[in-house]
DNA sequence: CAGATTGGGCGAACCGGTTCGACGATTCTC
DNA sequence: GAGAATCGTCGAACCGGTTCGCCCAATCTG
């Protein structure tokens, strides 16, 4: 292994000045850079992570926290995880992923041995258990998903109200009368999964004040339950003229069901869920849909995160929740009801 | 920030002391091992991550490379990760993510600045660059796809040939004699996607020792060109009787495009995939497949790095090839074809 | 009972970086 | 031309662990 003892000899100076040479913290002569370079690239020497690590208390690691649950929806997360590691990394800065079932010992432990500058929780229930942890942790953090309790930490979430709202209002302009709308499975809900009441509660009143009727019913997360679970649905309330998905696994499953039923989108029912525009690509989803911006996401949770590590007044500065208004794509899955 | 010094100090021994009494690697009274775990729990000490590594050169962490390529399928590629990641985290390690782009790179600046122990590479290409820089580094690596060259590493994958053998010969004794092939783009190939030739070879070469008609064809990753490039293929093969499948993407498109066609299977098409159980319960895919098993890959990868990793003779280990060996699940979408 | 062995603890060195203070040689200032 | 400021470099200390060698006391051996 290659040091920067070696380099400094190779070069015919201190070891501190090799330091500085390569760190420009102090000013070096152009010759002596010149022959510090030099050695670096004729040895390859690069720095010991650890030992800089020791030093600086730096590790240009940020730790990422991802829980896959139960009836939690896997493919999903996989976007928010790769906004997170991708602008991680375009900003200097490598990825710990931490995917343990139990999240609050894990955080403590990434935490207290100092193996990263700051955390990236995803996944963020309406109490979770990690939130007092990191609070309590040396290093900032950043959530995505909107917790009861935001203070002490930077939160960035999809704004699920205006989703909500937004759904029922493009029916209704539509000229739809009567809806459902699937969400998670009521396990999520208990478990903590806010933005699942929030889109819910949020679609729920915008339906009362436009004269809509709403049946909103949690959905199943797997196979074979989703599809009976839809089918029930469809059965149950055979006028609803358009479905609302804010449940992924319904979303994958609904193709299948309406096909089983001879039913065509938007000709027989209007769709319209919450997902991504990948997720729609790689699913094969037909239905139109409420972005839910997981690049975005990650994205705008790691650049916060990193902007406070690096700023010198660190946790000082106010902390921001930020939610991203949903956007509409259109795929061409609502039309008018049929009379 | 409370360090080995403190808690020996608040234990009233040595440094080294505290050290020997946490580690065991000496004999320390029971009375001294006592006081300094109280010192322990009582100040909350928990070792400094970057100062351990530096001191031992082992940092308790895995690197996980993963690329995510056009046309890749990302959601496939999670299970992999989880596979790895869970098993890291059970045998002692964390899991260090790395997406990066341009993968040889990547691994070059984690080998060299020792963040990590030893790697697993996912999605191994037949001529993968990152297998020299592999090679090179310190540290052991896994791989989880098998490239034209195995030397020097540990290679896990699914036996793609016996797989494709089963697909065939499960038609063929149904009384099929016409089946098509999907396999992954062409551009996976062509950039060393061996695994894709593997199956598909295998299965041709079966498929004329039983004297069935197989049209063995490239597919498509998105939509909408899956959908149509299945479509096309229906129309061209009007009377092939069975379907297989080695392109997730197409097998979560296939759903929509039969219903489109007004077919079920079994009843109208035999299906089979090549994917994994969560994936079809996740994907509400509906046909029997050849179990992938990317979580019991990632196991048998971790489980064997990190053997190489504590192993005293490291690398003068002989290395291994393991294949696992394809199972069928059978969703009751094949049946004997109509006449 | 002298000498060897063992158990338990300490001090110091080391891992590989960074950074502070000091210092000699120039250059600047009046 | 003396004193101050600047530039470029070095040595030493430090970050927080681990580990080697040594030492003292107690126990074992013949």
């Amino acid at each position: 292994m290659v040091t920067i003892g070696d380099v400094a000899r190779a070069a015919g100076v201190s070891r501190s000045t090799a330091s500085y040479a390569l760190s420009g913290k102090r000013a070096i002569s152009a010759e002596v850079r010149q022959r510090v370079n030099d050695a670096v690239l004729r040895l390859g020497y690069t720095p010991n992570a650890g030992a800089r690590a020791l030093a600086t208390s730096q590790t240009m690691v940020i730790g990422l926290l991802a829980q896959f649950l139960e009836d939690e929806f896997a493919p999903a997360m996989l976007e928010y995880m790769l906004g997170v590691s991708d602008t991680a990394r375009e900003l200097g800065y490598d990825t710990l992923l931490v995917t343990d079932g139990d999240g609050a010992s894990a955080l403590r432990r990434i935490t207290d041995s100092r193996m990263v500058d700051g955390l990236v929780l995803l996944n963020v229930a309406q109490d979770d258990v990690r939130l007092p942890v990191l609070r309590a942790a040396p290093q900032p953090g950043a959530l995505v998903g909107l917790p009861g309790d935001c203070s002490g930490l930077d939160v960035f979430d999809l704004d699920f109200e205006e989703a909500g709202r937004m759904m029922v209002d493009h029916m209704h302009r539509l000229g739809h009368r009567e809806l459902i709308l699937v969400s998670q499975p009521e396990h999520v809900v208990e478990r903590g999964g806010a933005y699942v009441w929030r889109l819910q509660d949020a679609a729920l009143q915008q339906a009362r004040l436009r004269g809509v009727t709403l049946h909103a019913v949690f959905g199943e997360s797997r196979q074979p339950a989703v599809g009976r679970s839809l089918h029930g649905l469809l059965d149950t309330y055979p006028d609803a003229t358009g479905l609302l998905l804010n449940n992924e696994a319904a979303a994958a499953a609904l193709p299948t069901v309406l096909h089983e039923r001879g039913l065509t989108a938007p000709d027989d029912l209007s769709v319209i869920g919450r997902y991504s525009d990948e997720f729609a690509r790689v699913f094969s989803l037909p239905y139109s849909s409420i972005e839910s911006a997981p690049d975005r996401l990650g994205r705008m949770a790691v650049r916060q995160l990193v902007r406070r590590i690096e700023s010198e007044t660190g946790r000082a500065e106010p902390y921001v929740v930020r939610f991203v208004a949903p956007e509409l794509v259109d795929r061409k899955s609502t039309a008018a009801p049929r009379t």
